[in-house]
DNA sequence: CTGAAAGCGCTTACAG
DNA sequence: CTGAAAGCGCTTACAG
């Protein structure tokens, strides 16, 4: 036999549709009796609710799309984890679409294409929708916005504080007595925002410090993968006045790319150049030298934009948006120890 | 106004609704001149086809689901990546579902929960359920296992050889002249399948070398983190009968946690313990040493994976059950140089 | 090639 | 507390 549905249930039972239902969803109150009974049902056709029909009158599928740029860049995977587990706390299943930076996928699943009516909500970690691509969405449906690249718009959005974590990042260098500090990872084109604020940080903790800020140690990067930080130190090596005393990497990977063409040079770490990265992810701790890191509460951002996102899908749509400010710490290991 | 439905551009364009299901979905032939009205309809109201209502209709929703155990192992990110951008190929979005090897988390996607319903098929790497679950299982829907841990199942499975991958990893630590080689990995449990049977390669490299095997040099790990290799390579350096002069880990990220206790402790690699992972993860190159490593095709078991799915969402599901085989190869590095 | 109509399986106002 | 019925928006046999 083909699956039950409701009325097989009904017709078992003995009872109308609509209290099978109200059973089945816990509406309702249910005399015990009867309750009973359909319970029976249930148990002896193996019912089970049909998901399409109900999402189709409900007019909601418990669905959240995660849009994230590279799953396989372990801060993305990290973090898509713990938004995986928060959400299904609160009894929603994340759908994650990856898209390579490509911005025609970005507005898919974000601006509303065939797909968006699947999904009740959207989180979004943006790497080539434009502000103006933003700007001109249908805010029918909630979209919460994961870091502060695109600080002005319309929506939610969860961050942590950028540029005093970069400046903090390059402070601790200063700390440690280096004085010829170079950033890898400057992306001073449009999408590139959060890269900028990093810089604007390293720029802060050099006139805090009065330090002289050399322009040529800022280097740009298109991708942040462990090639482009092993390439941008392979160039710094060569700088015309000579190497940097120390390095802050956007991110881990670059950090440990790095490292790793420091290394093979033969240039020791900490003590020839110290090196910082930006993330924390797992396999910077086990790396030899263990990397020096900022450290962004991951868990918290994930239950930031889940909590938000869901209150969302409660409110008016017209509310204000809100910042929400994640934590950050810089965690002190080998690779800026001395 | 609120969105668009078929009736609205059917009148809107003077036709039946009939008319503009067939222009939506490209299906039968319809009139330059009414396609045209529809199409113009279709822009003008902005309409979108709802799919809850479309999916309740064809009962399908292009949905395949992915169940993985951990997200943040890198091989499952880059496996997820890549079967993510095959499925798309083929039309079909990939819901990832992260069961942190909780028995019941995999259930509920693979063996029927209220969830199940929404997915035309489902690609399991499982890790908890047993063979017993699935003989278990309702076959209505396509199942493709990842590994050969379940060899006898009524499912396709696509797998490497990992009798073979272990014994060729093994076996290359013979032929830099190493002669006391560890295992860090074993799980001889319902359940470590998979590392049973690169424990089998192992030994079978030892048959075929006609080395003697030191049952104590197999360490057995509940996870496969980088702790987990760290701590295991700990033990191994204060073995009783000496430490090992090599040691293959059954993934790359215990590979990692070994080499940096190796590290960390004065020992040189390779010079004193050369070191093989499994898995070829990006990280792994950018080691210092880069680390020689087991390396299966990950882009081809996505696509047979999602290839073997989506032709079984055509045929019977009676239809014999495949085993699918990747390749793999052994990429040597500098932790087996020398 | 096109239209009028049934029905996918559910939820939920409307009566009682 | 319960039942009979409408309707979510679509697809698709059935006629023409």
């Amino acid at each position: 036999m083909s699956t039950p549905r409701l009325r097989d249930v009904a017709e078992r039972a003995g009872v109308s549709i609509r209290t099978v239902s109200n059973v089945v969803n816990g509406y309702a109150r249910v005399s015990e009796e009867r309750r009973a009974r359909v319970e029976a049902a249930v148990a002896e056709l193996g019912y089970q609710p049909n998901l399409m029909a109900r999402n189709l009158r409900r007019g909601r599928t418990g669905l959240i799309a995660l849009v994230v740029p590279e799953l396989d860049v372990p801060y993305f995977a990290e973090l898509t984890r713990a938004i995986i587990t928060k959400a299904r706390q609160q009894g929603y299943t994340v759908v994650v679409d990856q898209t390579d930076g490509e911005p025609d996928r970005e507005r898919e699943i974000v601006m509303g294409g065939a797909m968006a009516a699947m999904f009740d909500g959207v989180i979004l970690s943006p790497l080539a929708l434009s502000q103006t691509d933003l700007a001109r969405r249908d805010n029918s449906r909630p979209l919460v916005l994961l870091g502060e690249r695109i600080a002005e718009s319309p929506y939610d959005h969860v961050a942590i504080d950028n540029v005093a974590a970069a400046r903090a990042a390059t402070e601790h260098l200063f700390d440690i007595g280096r004085s010829r500090v170079a950033a890898i990872g400057d992306q001073p084109w449009e999408g590139g925002e959060t890269a900028q604020l990093r810089t604007a940080g390293f720029r802060l903790a050099h006139e805090a410090r009065r330090r002289r800020l050399d322009e040529s140690l800022i280097v740009t990067n298109r991708r942040f993968h462990h090639a482009d930080g092993a390439e941008a130190m392979a160039a710094l090596l060569d700088h015309p006045k000579g190497p940097p005393d120390a390095v802050f990497c956007y991110n881990d990977l670059l950090a440990l790319g790095a490292i790793r063409t420091l290394l093979s040079r033969g240039v020791r770490v900490p003590e020839d150049v110290a090196v910082v990265g930006f993330d924390d992810i797992e396999t910077g701790r086990y790396n030899t030298p263990s990397l020096t890191t900022v450290s962004p509460d991951k868990s918290t951002i994930a239950w930031l934009a889940i909590d938000r996102l869901i209150a969302r899908l409660g409110e008016r749509a017209d509310d204000e948006p809100t910042e929400l400010w994640a934590p950050y710490e810089l965690a002190i290991r080998e690779s800026t120890a001395g």
